[in-house]
DNA sequence: CTTCCCCTGAAC
DNA sequence: GTTCAGGGGAAG
């Protein structure tokens, strides 16, 4: 389900509900969530301990404990992390509940638990997680035109297809990567290699405006996220290109497209978004 | 490179 | 009934 702007959003709510809370128990519904060290190892391992922050790098969270240790979750398609009273319905596909010394509790719904949670000690280097794995934050400095064409500018591979490389740059999903290339004004199917150093500075301009956007449109309070089951966000309705094959481009009003592309589909604007190969038959 | 897999549910 | 879904890793 979310991309970097909506696990910000996550713990940008969930943080301030548990920072300082102790983990007074730990119940797990479906231990196909837990990737490590096994179910049983991960509740003796978590009760007990107190929460000091929680941080996001790319799409993974983690939260990080007194004693060092941490908590590494990754949500993937439909994961959603709730800090809600005890009282509180239990929703359905609620696979691991913590109970805080508040008296609330952080839940972990997942229809199709493709999410994920690593339990690491102060002492383990992340070895499983996949995070030591990752590129630049989108809105890191050292993300410019330059470090996107020198990472990318000799790939053959489609810009919709490397956006959603971890390694490059962490964060970007199937929304963002169309939303990101509608801005930039480039043909999601462009192969890396056939692009210029105007098309990287308008696509690194573009990550950084609309990842930023992004969060900052799903802003909300922790009563509104908890009202929406963590799974609602802001700027879905304002989304140009995603899931509108069909409509009609808020530019220029064109019909907005739907290709394939590396099995995943592609929303965007044949007109604003043109092919190179046709732009420079244009302007012969 | 493409295809499949992990899962459930919504839309067609 | 089939297809598709905001992720990612493995296998062919």
């Amino acid at each position: 389900m979310p991309e970097l702007p909506e696990v910000e959003t996550v713990k940008r709510i969930i943080e301030p509900q548990i920072v300082g809370q102790k983990i007074l128990s730990v119940t797990i519904n479906h231990p196909q969530v837990i990737a490590y060290p096994g179910e049983h190892l991960f509740v003796e391992l978590l009760t007990g301990q107190t929460v000091q922050s929680m941080s996001r790098r790319g799409k993974f969270l983690t939260i990080h404990f007194a004693s060092g240790d941490r908590v590494v979750i990754h949500l993937r398609m439909t994961g959603q992390l709730l800090i809600a009273p005890m009282d509180y319905p239990i929703e359905k596909h609620t696979h691991f509940i913590a109970e805080l010394s508040a008296g609330s509790e952080l839940r972990y719904i997942d229809v199709r638990r493709f999410g994920r949670f690593w339990y690491l000690r102060a002492d383990e280097t992340d070895a499983f997680t996949g995070q030591d794995k990752l590129g630049l934050e989108p809105l890191d400095e050292n993300l410019t035109a330059a470090y996107l064409q020198g990472n990318l500018g000799k790939r053959k591979k489609t810009i919709k297809e490397m956006l959603h490389d971890q390694s490059i740059v962490a964060g970007i999903g199937n929304i963002y990567s169309d939303e990101i290339l509608f801005a930039s004004g480039v043909y999601p199917k462009e192969k890396c290699l056939d692009l210029d150093c105007d098309d990287w500075s308008r696509i690194a301009k573009a990550i950084k405006e609309i990842i930023a956007w992004g969060i900052d449109t799903n802003e909300m309070t922790a009563e509104e996220y908890l009202a929406g089951k963590g799974k609602e966000y802001r700027n879905t309705p304002h989304l140009r290109v995603y899931g509108r094959s069909g409509q009609l481009c808020a530019v220029c009003q064109s019909e907005i497209e739907k290709i394939t592309i590396g099995g995943r589909s592609s929303c965007y604007c044949p007109s604003c978004q043109m092919k190179k190969s046709i732009y420079s038959d244009l302007i012969k």
